[in-house]
DNA sequence: AAATAAATTTAGATTAACCTTAATTTTTGG
DNA sequence: CCAAAAATTAAGGTTAATCTAAATTTATTT
């Protein structure tokens, strides 16, 4: 059975994971908050238990049995913040410290009758895509609001920044999953983006912002 | 703030404490499952941090600030025992394990929220009483079912043994938080007690079964 | 292709929570 | 009251997870 520091390893390794690249130790480090010392430590242990590949100063992946582990997580994660939003009256922009605990309670049955109580979702609150008790993730192709085509009406479905900072931000422009968006005009010196909101509201937002928010276009 | 080891201490501790005596090390390396070596490195600690008082040698006694730690601890236990019961149709034998991990979220916005969400239970699914948010413990009178007065009914309160073995046998008897019970006999030679549930099944149960549920008289 | 910089690993420590074995201290019952 | 038993503490170690500082490897720049 894996620690709670093992899980966040592995949870880590999973979300820096993208496009077949291995993961750096400085990577790591970085959202984990610690030294590249102690992720190199923790890097031995790990492919030692055969979680992760791992070759000195090539970076790491996971193995099949540590993707395996890091969907559980994440799965576990992703619920729990289902459960904190929708029955426990938390914001979205709450939820995620709370959630980051939760994820480690061990206990497969207490799981699968949350899913159950919670009616299944398939996404949580940021609008990140649930696996299922198999660990299968629901595909969904979603864009980048940034890279949106203009005029072309489209669903907010999910954020990529997390930080209370930027959910709060959101909540102020009345913009949520859910929400319709069309990009009306772009500027060209700062990629900010005019933005008309519900069919009602124009805004201006930073290319940084529709960085973060993704969006798939309505038919 | 308090590791989640230094938690289970200091509510073992709590659970221990019993007509102002002190508790002994080596009562709590038993249900610390622990070795009285490891406890005497324990208590040196929580001494160190004013969490108990400490002679050695002598036992300890919670101090003000350790009761109160070990109050919230065991409301959230609680807590989460009625959770997991009402809400997520767990068996009342299920259901301690998986709230030894939960008592250990820190969160006190989740705690009230939860609390809220459960319509402030004042049980938990053993009837055990469970503390409010500001470590008020209500004070309920009952008897233990092997003290009872002869033919007088009363009402099951709550259990004093938690173990899945018990209250499984509990479920077979047919006795449950809210059973009636009254005593028609008490054998001479080992104590058993002849009972009748419900006003209706006459059994006989043990002394040892008949010290673990607590009841209160009806009027 | 060096030389410098950046990334990563190794070495050596620290802290928490354990353990085993060996003192101590307290309790008990003859 | 005192010796044996029981309880408790002390000493010395282990493992997991961390750190700092130093060494090594890889990448980048002249
Ligand atoms: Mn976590
Ligand atoms: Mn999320
Ligand atoms: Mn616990
Ligand atoms: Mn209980």
């Amino acid at each position: 059975m894996l620690t709670n520091t093992e899980e966040n390893y592995i949870k880590a390794i999973y979300h820096l994971s993208v496009d077949n690249k291995t993961v750096r130790t400085n990577a790591i480090s970085e959202v984990m908050n610690t030294t590249p010392a102690s992720v190199s430590d923790m890097l031995k242990k790990l492919s030692d238990k055969s979680y992760i590949h791992y070759e000195k100063y090539q970076g790491v992946s996971l193995t099949k049995k540590g993707k395996t582990e890091a969907l559980q997580v994440v799965r576990k994660h992703r619920l729990w913040e289902v459960f904190l939003v929708e029955k426990l009256q938390f914001n979205w922009d709450e939820v995620h410290e709370i959630a980051e605990q939760l994820e480690h309670i061990q206990s497969k049955l207490l799981i699968e009758r949350l899913d159950n109580f919670l009616d299944h979702p398939t996404s949580d609150p940021h609008g990140d895509p649930i696996p299922n008790a198999k660990g299968e993730m629901p595909v969904l192709r979603q864009v980048l609001l940034s890279e949106l085509e203009i005029t072309i009406k489209a669903k907010v479905m999910g954020m990529k920044e997390h930080s209370p900072a930027f959910l709060q931000y959101l909540d102020k422009l009345g913009i949520t999953i859910g929400s319709s968006v069309k990009v009306m005009d772009r500027v060209v010196f700062d990629a900010s983006v005019e933005l008309k909101v519900n069919d009602k509201k124009t805004m201006v937002v930073s290319h940084e912002v529709a960085k973060n928010i993704l969006v798939s276009p309505i038919d």
